[in-house]
RNA sequence: GGGGAGAUACCGAAGCGGUCAAACGGGCCAGACUGUAAAUCUGGUGGCUCAGCCUUCGGAGGUUCGAAUCCUCCUCUCCCCA
């Protein structure tokens, strides 16, 4: 199977400008192409991870990815299908953002001999001349076909600032300076940038004159709920392990609907597509097979193969017991914390599995908290030595969250 | 620059002097049912030393026994006119 045919199988390929051209590219030889990253968190998340496994399937096949950091970008902010002005980011900021995806990237493309770049447009941005600008690359933009963009629609709305309308130019400015430095050809991003990519191809065509320059997006990722996928309540599922630890994001995987295990093993795992037919045809209970699949496979992509077998035993040995406790998620305290006793509700705090003792006490008076497996009946009930079992106390919030209590001393 | 509308808890949105920790919906959490899934039903959803107290309704002041609600100023957003 062709390299193009492969990324449309696993559901990568939303739109593309010219669906023949690409396939025929990526089937005849090394093409350079480049999927632009706005830093504007501390950490990039599976949303990021999704784009990257577009770029990983291709460097495989010996084409050279071109990671762009949007530091210069991101000082503008991209409108494109946000409702309104999404706040601004502080100069800081964005840098030690850009810092934390080049350093996040590594994992998943391999750099050294060129076979993958990675470029920050702000080392172009801001070095632009105002007047220079709109002479050489402003005039090639219609505001009329701008407004009438899809992606507009809702901010004009609500009101869009002449920063934002300026993201478009500048992206597909980004597009031009790297075709001309690095013959790059083809720009990938999700489908919210559609008009982003377009206007970017064709500003390469019109002021070099090239027919080979291509956009390709990826469709947005949704659950099987309609929500934006790799988004919970807490926040993103973040790749920073300090931000999200490896036992906490394998449990993402295996919470997701059941509807999208397969679609999500085609999109953030390499395994083979006859591999994840089988493991699709999976029924009832038995998907969870698929789910710890897809669960490990993840986590030892972005975390590494000791911290996904880590939290797989942590997970077994919360939820279906084996596997090996140390692994859950552990508090270490004192012997001493446990005499006389400690309220329930202000254990459950302390630890994090609620995030206030007011919240603590609902919980437990709902019946949602557990000491060694069994339902706590008193919110103040008290914790004490009576309650270590080997050495450790484990805690549990609802079906999910549990906690382990490492006694010392 | 002129005129108008608005800013309420995670989000949307009521409230227009006390009975407001603030209706309703969504989200989220818990319970029941289950498979660490979905759907459904039930309860919950500011903090605390929890039948009580404290801090919230863009910000700062003021009026009042009492303010999310009235007044003044400020900040921001949207709409119309230029």
């Amino acid at each position: 199977m062709g390299c193009f045919e492969e990324l449309k199988e696993r559901g990568f390929v939303a739109q593309v400008t010219d669906e023949d051209a690409v396939r025929r590219a990526l089937d005849e030889g090394p093409v350079t192409f480049y999927v632009g990253f706005d830093p504007t968190a501390a950490s990039p998340h599976i949303g990021n991870l999704y784009p990257t496994m577009v770029m990983m399937h291709l460097q495989r096949h010996g084409h050279r990815p071109i990671m762009v950091l949007g530091t210069g970008t991101t000082m503008i902010g991209d409108p494109s299908g946000k409702t309104e002005l999404r706040q601004m980011l502080s100069v800081e900021q964005i840098r030690s953002n850009a810092d934390a995806f080049r350093r996040a990237m590594n994992r998943f493309l391999h750099f050294e001999e060129s076979r993958a770049l990675c470029v920050d447009n702000a080392e172009w941005l801001l070095q632009l001349s105002y007047i220079d600008f709109l002479r050489d690359v402003g005039r090639h933009f219609s505001v009329n076909r701008m407004l009438a963009a899809e992606a507009y629609k809702q901010r004009l709305e609500r009101g869009l600032s002449f920063i934002e309308f300026n993201y478009q130019i500048l992206q597909a400015y980004d597009f031009l300076e790297l075709y001309r430095r690095e013959t790059c050809t083809l720009q990938i991003g999700g489908d919210d940038q559609w008009g982003n990519i377009l206007a970017g191809v064709d500003l390469v065509r019109r002021l070099e004159n090239s027919t080979t320059v291509h956009g390709m997006t990826t469709p947005l990722l949704t659950t099987a709920s309609g929500a934006k996928m790799g988004k919970t309540a807490d926040g993103a599922v973040w790749i920073d392990p300090e931000l999200l630890s490896p036992y906490d994001f394998f449990q993402y995987w295996i919470n997701v609907d059941d509807r999208d295990v397969e679609k999500l093993l085609k999109c953030y795992t390499f395994l083979p597509l006859d591999e994840i037919a089988s493991l699709a045809r999976l029924e009832g209970a038995d998907i969870r097979k698929a789910k710890d699949v897809l669960a490990y496979e993840v986590t030892r992509l972005v975390h590494g193969e000791a911290a996904a077998e880590e939290a797989r035993s942590g997970a077994r040995a919360a939820f279906s017991g084996g596997g090996d406790v140390s692994q859950m998620p552990t508090t270490s305290l004192p012997a001493a914390h446990f005499s006389p006793g400690v309220p329930a509700y202000e254990l459950f705090h302390a630890v994090g599995l609620a995030g206030s003792k007011g919240d603590a006490r609902r919980l437990l008076q709902q019946g949602g908290g557990y000491v060694n497996e069994e339902r706590i009946e008193a919110f103040d009930r008290p914790i004490t030595g009576e309650d270590v079992r080997e050495g450790a106390i484990l805690l549990r919030a609802g079906k999910k969250k549990h906690h382990r209590i490492q006694v010392e001393g």
